[in-house]
DNA sequence: AAGGTAATCGTACGTCGTAAGATTGTCAAG
DNA sequence: CTTGACAATCTTACGACGTACGATTACCTT
């Protein structure tokens, strides 16, 4: 009645590794954001003092390399699906499905573009990520310097996410909108307010939230890939 | 031999303001980056102790915030040069001036497209930014359902930036080009290591640093506003 | 059972943002 | 010149953070 894996408690006390360190700490990041990702909480996660975490990893920094590269992991395992099933294809059709594959991803972790934009190390899975984005333009028939401008014009939208600047959310501390407001803003800002009012004319759902991401999001990635469409084969 | 304004030293003791507080965080970060940008070495900066910013400040979320307002303003400033130089100009070189006038201004800031990004407040400059950007759209004949997806598209863009996700630097620790790696490089990564031996063979500076950011820069930028274009006026 | 190595922990230091209250500078009214 | 009051600045201190260093425990081999 007491061997080493049943002692007291009934967890069979699995041992650290850095793997379910990163697991972890995507879970943490996950559920409180990435603010609340510290090495006292992620060892609290783990049931394990703060100091333990530093036998299977270096530093924090090396924690969040790790959990990018796990992500981007999970990423290219996602996509290589997309590339057997679109066999014959086109390379248009082909990329839009990656990315937008890449893109479910990334929305289950939303804090990760921030993150990933803060790494500068080039991990093997980016690597790969970009190796197998390159082919798909290849295949295509690009050469390989148009494949390299068209790698910049992506940008992040390469790996499904883009930076929103205006995000219109909460108008500020104490912005009531009472007429006056209104009236004093509509003057200000005319072209904004006009495109506001007429959007959400159209769609009466959503008074502010009135941007569907998804949407806005495959328009930016249709006028590039088609834009590039028409740069490749000059012929 | 003694007013109140040349007791002992030869400084003339300039009080403290919100703007003048803004102007030296941006200082600061300009010359140390971003993580050095503390309230304590803020205030080193100033030749005042730490806790006296918070006396027109209320906290360094609102310095973040303050700092992103007085350099978007700044470009508010630059841009609103171009809109009158423009006059009579198509509505594509327009906007091309202006985001290209952006970016210049940001080049200065290394650390802001960073800060900016983080910030969710959207602020009157912010929002004056887009304004004549919707403008420039709304001149160039665009609908306005066009136009909120032009502004989507264009993203950071639009502010004259764009992170680069893909920035072969350093290859990582102990990466010794050896023969040996080379191979094994070439054979993982083929597109890659095509590419980019490609790329150096025809412009044999640079082996590593091979992007010259502003040229792609103007390159995505160039597809995005060509794309639209094509898409305005639909008949 | 003994010893050695792998894994975990306890304690502590320096830095950060900032709360609370004490202290100083400035200037108008007596 | 003194006095008060209000604005501006400073002192001290707290809790949270990342992590250096060494002690401690768990586990496997002999």
């Amino acid at each position: 009645m007491s061997t080493a894996t049943d002692a007291k408690s009934v967890e069979p006390r699995i041992p650290l590794s850095k793997e379910r360190v990163l697991r972890a700490a995507i879970g943490v990041a996950d559920q409180g954001g990435i603010e609340s990702l510290t090495m006292r909480r992620l060892a609290q996660d783990l049931g394990v003092e703060a100091m333990s975490l530093y036998y299977h990893v270096a530093n924090k920094d090396q924690v969040l390399d790790g959990v990018v590269d796990v992500i981007i992991t999970e990423i290219n395992d996602a996509v290589g699906q997309i590339d057997v099933a679109a066999w014959g294809s086109d390379w248009k059709s082909t990329m839009r499905a990656r990315i937008l594959a890449a893109r479910q991803i990334l929305l289950r972790h939303p804090w990760a573009p921030e993150v990933i934009e803060t790494r500068t190390t080039t991990t093997p899975s980016i690597m790969s990520y970009f190796e197998a984005l390159l082919g798909v333009f290849r295949s295509g028939g690009f050469s390989y310097d148009l494949a390299h401008h068209a790698m910049h014009a992506l940008g992040s939208r390469a790996l499904g996410f883009s930076q929103e600047l205006f995000k219109p959310d909460d108008a500020g501390p104490g912005a009531e909108d009472s007429a006056a407001v209104f009236e004093e803003m509509a003057s200000r800002l005319p072209n904004l307010v006009g495109m506001m009012s007429e959007i959400s004319h159209n769609d009466p759902d959503s008074t502010l939230g009135w941007c569907d991401d998804q949407a806005e999001f495959e328009f930016g990635l249709d006028l590039i890939l088609n834009g590039l469409d028409r740069l490749r084969l000059p012929a």
